[in-house]
RNA sequence: GGGAGUGCGCCGGAGUAGGAGAGCCGGGCCAGACUGUAAAUCUGGUGUCUUUGACUGAAUAGGUUCGAGUCCUAUCACUCCCA
C-alpha cells in the first residue's frame, strides 16, 4: 500500500500531531479543517474565495445529496466532481450515512440497505454500502466514505450494538466492492471506515479494533456530535484514538466548535468537517479573533472597525462591522458570503495556528492561552 | 367652502351588527439556537410596572348605557368627491 500520511512532529504534553496526507489533487497539511459543499458548492463561496481567502486545503460534498441532484450522470459527463465544481483540490464525500440518521423521517433502515423517500420529489431510493461506493466512484472524490449508520443521541445500548454491527457488515461490503472497482476518472481513491458505538465505551472500542484491523489508509470516527455533551465527545473520541493506529490519520466527522476542534487535535485528531463555520455565517453569528459576534445584535449598528483586523481574509480587514451588520440585517445575499468567508477563514487559520505550534512544541500551552476567546462574546 | 368615509399599539392587514382583548395574521425590530447541511433556517420576545400578578389602553374631550373599541355630540387628523 502507498504510504499516505507522514506525520511530522508530535506534541510532547498531549496526542496532538502534524502530519502531510497525500492524496492525487494535492497535499493537505494536518491538522486541517475541511469545509463543507454538500451540494458540490460551499454555501454562499466562490472556489476562488476558498483558494485565495480561506486557504481551503480540501471540501468535502455529499453523495445522496449529488445523487439526487444533479445526479451522476450529471457529474460523469462533467468527468468528475472535480471539473464539474471547478475545484482541484482535493474532495471528499460523505456516503449518505449522515442522512440515515438527519433525514430519520423519510427513510427506513434494513439489513439489505436504508430505502430514502427523496426530500425533493418524494421519489424512493434504495442505498445499499455497494451502491454508495458505485456512487462515489462516479462522483471521483479523493477520499470517499463507508456507508454507515450514525445513530442518534440518546441511543439504547441494545440499538447502538446491533446498529454498530451492521455498520461494520456494511463496512466489509464497501471494502469488497470498493476492491473489485476502480476509479472512473484514472487516478486513485481512498475509502475510510467509520468507527460508530454510540456513547458506550465498550462498544466505541470494540467498534475501533475492528475498524482498525481493516487496515485501512483513514479512518473516521462518526456517530459524534449528535448532542451529546462535549465531555462525552471528548471521553469516546479519546478511547477510540488510543486504538486507531497512530500513523494513519484520524478524522472526526462532524466536529465542531473552534474549542471542539483544538481539544480533539489534542486527542489525536487529524481531519474535520462541520457544517458550523458556514450555517453560522449565514444565520449571522461570525467567529473572531476578538471573540464571537452575533452580527446582528444592535450593539454593532455603529462599529466601524473591521470585521476581524487579525483574519487571513481581506474581505474581514477591509469591510466594517457596521457595514456587515447592514447587509445582513437587509437580508442582502453578501452579508452572508462575507460572514461565511469570516468564519471559514478562521477556522482554516485557527488548524494552521494549531500546526505550526505542534511543528514547535508549543500546542498545549497555547491552547490554552487562546481557548477563552474561542467561547467568549467578543 | 360643502359632502362622504376612515381613525387602537413600530408598520400593514383581518376582525368586531353594545358585553371577551394588552388580542389574531404578516412585516419590522430585539434576543437566542444551530456540530459527517431537507437550515440565507427555526424558536422566543416586542404598552407600563414592584411581572406566578397587576395597571393603563381603541385619535382627543364629553355623553347615552348595568356595560362603549362598537351608539351619539364636538374637536383634530387623514382619504375621496363636489365647488
Amino acid at each position: 500500500m502507498i504510504d499516505h500520511f507522514k506525520i511530522h512532529a508530535t506534541d510532547p504534553s498531549s496526542s496532538a500531531r502534524a502530519g502531510t496526507l497525500h492524496l492525487p489533487h494535492g497535499d493537505i497539511e494536518t491538522p486541517i479543517f475541511m469545509p463543507v459543499g454538500t451540494a458540490g458548492t460551499v454555501k454562499a463561496v466562490h472556489q476562488q474565495e476558498l483558494k485565495d481567502q480561506v486557504g481551503a486545503q480540501i471540501i468535502l460534498g455529499n453523495t445522496y445529496h449529488l445523487y439526487l441532484r444533479p445526479g451522476t450522470d450529471v457529474i460523469k459527463a462533467a468527468g468528475g466532481i472535480h471539473k464539474f465544481n471547478n475545484w482541484d483540490r482535493p474532495i471528499l464525500t460523505d456516503s449518505g450515512g449522515y442522512q440515515v440518521y438527519s433525514l430519520s423521517q423519510q427513510r427506513k433502515i434494513k439489513e439489505e440497505g436504508v430505502k430514502f423517500r427523496s426530500h425533493i420529489d418524494g421519489s424512493l431510493h434504495v442505498f445499499t454500502p455497494e451502491f454508495a461506493i458505485d456512487i462515489q466512484r462516479l462522483i471521483g472524490a479523493d477520499i470517499i466514505m463507508a456507508f454507515d449508520e450514525c445513530t442518534p443521541y440518546p441511543c439504547e445500548e441494545k440499538y447502538a450494538t446491533r446498529s454498530m454491527h451492521m455498520t461494520h457488515r456494511w463496512l466489509d461490503r464497501c471494502v469488497a466492492r470498493f476492491n473489485e472497482t476502480e476509479g472512473a476518472y484514472g487516478y486513485d481513491q481512498i475509502l475510510a471506515p467509520i468507527v460508530q458505538g454510540s456513547t458506550y465505551p465498550h462498544l466505541r472500542r470494540q467498534s475501533a479494533e475492528y475498524i482498525a484491523s481493516r487496515d485501512m489508509p483513514i479512518n473516521a470516527i462518526g456517530g459524534l456530535s449528535v448532542g451529546e455533551p462535549d465531555v462525552e465527545m471528548y471521553s469516546m473520541t479519546s478511547v477510540v484514538c488510543d486504538i486507531l493506529p497512530k500513523e494513519k490519520p484520524r478524522y472526526l466527522m462532524g466536529v465542531g466548535t473552534p474549542a471542539n476542534i483544538l481539544e480533539s487535535i489534542s486527542l489525536g485528531i487529524d481531519m474535520f468537517d462541520c457544517v458550523l463555520p458556514t450555517r453560522n455565517a449565514r444565520h449571522g453569528l461570525l467567529y473572531t479573533s476578538r471573540g464571537i459576534v452575533h452580527i446582528r445584535n444592535k450593539k454593532w449598528q455603529q462599529c466601524h472597525e473591521p470585521i476581524d483586523p487579525l483574519s487571513p481574509s481581506s474581505t474581514s480587514r477591509e469591510h466594517s462591522l457596521a457595514y456587515l451588520r447592514h447587509l445582513v440585517i437587509s437580508g442582502e445575499p453578501l452579508g452572508a458570503m462575507i460572514s461565511s468567508l469570516q468564519n471559514l477563514s478562521f477556522y482554516l487559520q485557527l488548524v494552521r495556528d494549531a500546526r505550526i505550534h505542534i511543528l514547535d512544541g508549543t500546542f498545549s500551552t497555547w491552547k490554552a492561552a487562546i481557548l477563552p476567546t474561542l467561547t467568549q462574546s467578543a
